[in-house]
DNA sequence: ATCCGGTTCC
DNA sequence: GGAACGGGAT
């Protein structure tokens, strides 16, 4: 089972995607950035917005000093918006209470907002070159098919011990990390498993015959006709308009169900990321700023 | 346990 | 049409 390490870092080596933010030069905040983007985000749409961001903003100091209402623009469609407040937020933090400097540490990290058990580790190990086991939905389920021989697994903290378990006690323990995730994204995938592709010579799973998993009942989220569908075109109309509009404005947005739509308005209010102005109008947050 | 975007792919 | 996508907050 030790195999592991030198034929996934073998692998890793040849086959790796030339993604812009796993660059030599590029700086921690630059990596937590990509880390927020990445979220529950594939990583041909986040590519652009993140290229264009860094050079936009390449500081947490920079990123601070631009206005809520122009990082949600900067962010367009890539997807919930909390994620850019609060990216925009984590960078206030850092500037004025860690010196601009991005924590280096899983303890800090975790305070920032919008930073939760994975990015932390993530960055602790991707720009720090931490020895910390980092588990997103890759790693979980490479896990779970390679050490347990299971199609899948829930999130559970075990993940952690077992990935700690694999990793290589040595400086390449970040890589194998990377690498880990890299196989989970390009081989191990979810829906069809490229397993001929696969440069591991043991796999519980496969030795067990690739069992299905057990129990799928998991809840489908699904998107159309959703509220938040509905708040994605109340954003969109406010993120074209450099100027506040009137309530008929974004009704329009939304005619199918004026109470959903109220209900997603109100929604957005309550996060944060739209302003109501004294006359009446809307906007997004932070516009004047 | 649920909510939170938007797109692509099977 | 559904599932998946380098999660976090409540």
């Amino acid at each position: 089972m030790t195999d592991i390490v030198p034929q996934l870092l073998d692998w890793y080596r040849t086959e790796q995607r030339d993604l812009p933010w796993r660059r030599t030069a590029v700086s921690p905040w630059q990596i937590l950035v990509s880390e927020f983007m990445l979220q529950q985000t594939p990583v041909a749409r986040v590519e652009p917005i993140w290229l264009a961001w860094i050079e936009r903003w390449p500081t947490p100091s920079a990123t601070a000093a631009a206005s809520a209402a122009d990082v949600l623009r900067a962010w367009g469609k890539l997807g919930y918006p909390r994620r850019a407040k609060r990216l925009h937020e984590c960078a206030t933090v850092i500037a004025t209470e860690h010196d601009d400097v991005v924590p280096s540490d899983i303890e800090t990290l975790l305070t920032l907002p919008g930073v939760g058990t994975y990015t932390a580790r993530a960055v602790a190990c991707f720009a720090y070159r931490k020895r910390v086991p980092v588990v997103d939905t890759n790693v979980r389920r490479v896990v779970a098919r390679v050490v347990h021989g299971r199609a899948d697994s829930p999130s559970s903290v075990r993940d952690l011990d077992d990935v700690a378990a694999l990793l290589p006690d040595s400086a390449d323990a970040p890589t194998f990390s990377v690498a880990l995730m890299e196989l989970g994204a390009t081989v191990c995938t979810a829906r069809t498993p490229r397993c001929g592709l696969c440069p591991l010579s043991v796999c519980a799973w496969r030795s067990r015959g690739y069992p299905e998993a057990a129990a799928p009942v998991r809840r489908v989220q699904r998107y159309a006709g959703t509220d938040r569908q509905v708040r994605g075109r109340l954003l969109d109309v406010l993120r074209g308009n450099d100027s506040p509009v009137p309530r008929a404005q974004l009704d329009m947005a939304w005619l199918n169900d004026t109470a959903q739509r109220d209900r997603a308005l109100d929604s957005l209010l309550v996060d944060g990321l739209v302003e109501q102005t004294a006359d009446g109008r809307f906007a997004l947050a932070g516009e004047g700023d």
